[in-house]
DNA sequence: CGCTATGTGGAGAAAATTTCTCCACATAGC
DNA sequence: GCTATGTGGAGAAATTTTCTCCACATAGCG
């Protein structure tokens, strides 16, 4: 391994096209998404048709769907080591490093390298693909901000990680949400806001994002009932049954199944 | 979508029968379950497996995926009022009450709702099976724990709302986690931390729940990757997937997995 | 410029999952 | 006991997802 141009040089391998390459690293971003988005069972169709190639290319490169998870895995717990590091390097200040990497987090939507992780292949298949240690980086950014009495002593790792994964989920209801990836970092800063110990002198964190008021939400709601009886009475186009009372009726409605 | 606890009464419909009634509320409360677990597209053999139900059961009792997402609906929201203006009665703190509500909302685990609400039918249809409004007692919660300093100005109606739907959904990962309710509780509490304005003297919450430290963390991580490596075992007994065809120089054949 | 090894897309068969009906059997409630 | 009401589960039908095959495209080289 003298040089990382030639990985492919020690392998039988020819390198890839330029082409190849491209469609390849479009697949993974697709799959980080849609693995976020859906679980780690989600059709690969939807993967190639967001990556903008065919269904035979995805599978010429990923024959089995796990060696998607652990493409995806890798890619991310890198780049989750990469900004860590990079986020304890720049950030003098130890409060605003965890939350310099949180955000990172969050956009990487490590959520979607859960599943991998947790339960698809040892452990040691996807970190032999990750430069060093993971996990203890992640600690370490936690313990700082401890030690200096910026976030409360009862707060632990699961408490940092596990509400990234659990922000980088959409919200459910199927995406109706537009604004759904600025409202988890809005979210994340009020979390993290509540990691401060008693009495901290630290101010609150200017929120951005969106601010959803009564008035906003129940906009968004009818916004998105119209929306969908719009989409239903396409799909309906005769409407037999129509909404007569009946309680939760039995046989009412389009039994008629067209 | 009259109130169906007297709705024989008005209607030509006879009394339900005592053992279908239990069943009734038992699909409500598997639906529910399952609806804020995956969706609402969930499979229905899900739902009436957990239920402990036969299939047909739920079919004769709801006879469209609709019904069921309305009673579910109309359960939730009516919970969910109940709760709020319980809390807003029996805690003379305003940030406590808030804070109990927010948990109540969370065990109601009302992101099942959420797809429901949100473009299957119209919100008169589910509203009218629930007494009073909806929003703005929630709303009121809030506004009164801002009028006494006790949560920061600038947060809203959706920053209550919903992260709370967030919270009542699973971990990514397929539910692996079992302390899940209990972690979503904890990490609640630290976001309503920090909904404090600055310089709050609120002590911080006491946190209970599930401290997944680092050495917890990687403790499950190996005992969920050692079910799913003997799952896996039972599972392929021949299959030798090849897959050196990644393309990525890593010699590792993970064919070698098993 | 033209050649060819490498790469591509999409149709569609095969497999897996999910829906929903039917009917013989069970039991609540009188 | 009797019977109207309710039940479970088998399995056909419909839908979704997987995965292969091959005619066609183009990067990269001389």
């Amino acid at each position: 391994m003298s040089a990382d141009t030639d990985a492919d040089a020690l392998a039988d391998v020819p390198p890839m096209r330029a082409d190849a390459r491209r469609n390849r690293e479009q697949i993974l971003r697709a799959a980080r998404e849609v693995f976020a988005d859906q679980g780690p069972d989600a059709p690969l169709d939807e993967i190639a048709r967001r990556a903008g190639v065919g269904i035979a290319t995805l599978y010429r490169r990923f024959p089995h769907r796990d060696d998607l998870h652990r493409g995806v895995a890798i890619e991310v717990l890198t780049a989750l080591v990469e900004a860590g590091s990079r986020a304890a390097a720049e950030e003098d200040d130890a409060q605003l490093a965890l939350r310099r990497f949180m955000h990172a987090a969050l956009d990487l939507k490590i959520g979607s390298v859960m599943p991998a992780l947790l339960g698809r292949f040892t452990v040691d298949e996807i970190l032999d693909g990750v430069p060093g240690d993971v996990v203890d980086p992640i600690d370490a950014l936690l313990l700082r901000a401890q030690a200096q009495g910026l976030v409360r002593s009862d707060v632990v790792f699961g408490d940092i990680t596990m509400m990234i994964m659990r922000l980088s989920r959409p919200l459910p209801g199927g995406g109706r949400f537009a604004a759904d990836d600025a409202l988890a970092h809005r979210q994340l800063d009020i979390y993290i806001d509540g990691l401060r110990p008693t009495g901290s002198p630290r101010p609150t964190t200017p929120l951005g994002g969106p601010a959803v008021d009564v008035a906003a939400f129940k906009r968004l709601r009818q916004r998105v009932i119209d929306d969908a009886r719009e989409a239903h009475s396409e799909a309906r186009a005769d409407d037999t049954g129509h909404s007569d009372d009946t309680g939760h009726s039995d046989d009412s409605g389009e039994s008629a199944a067209d």
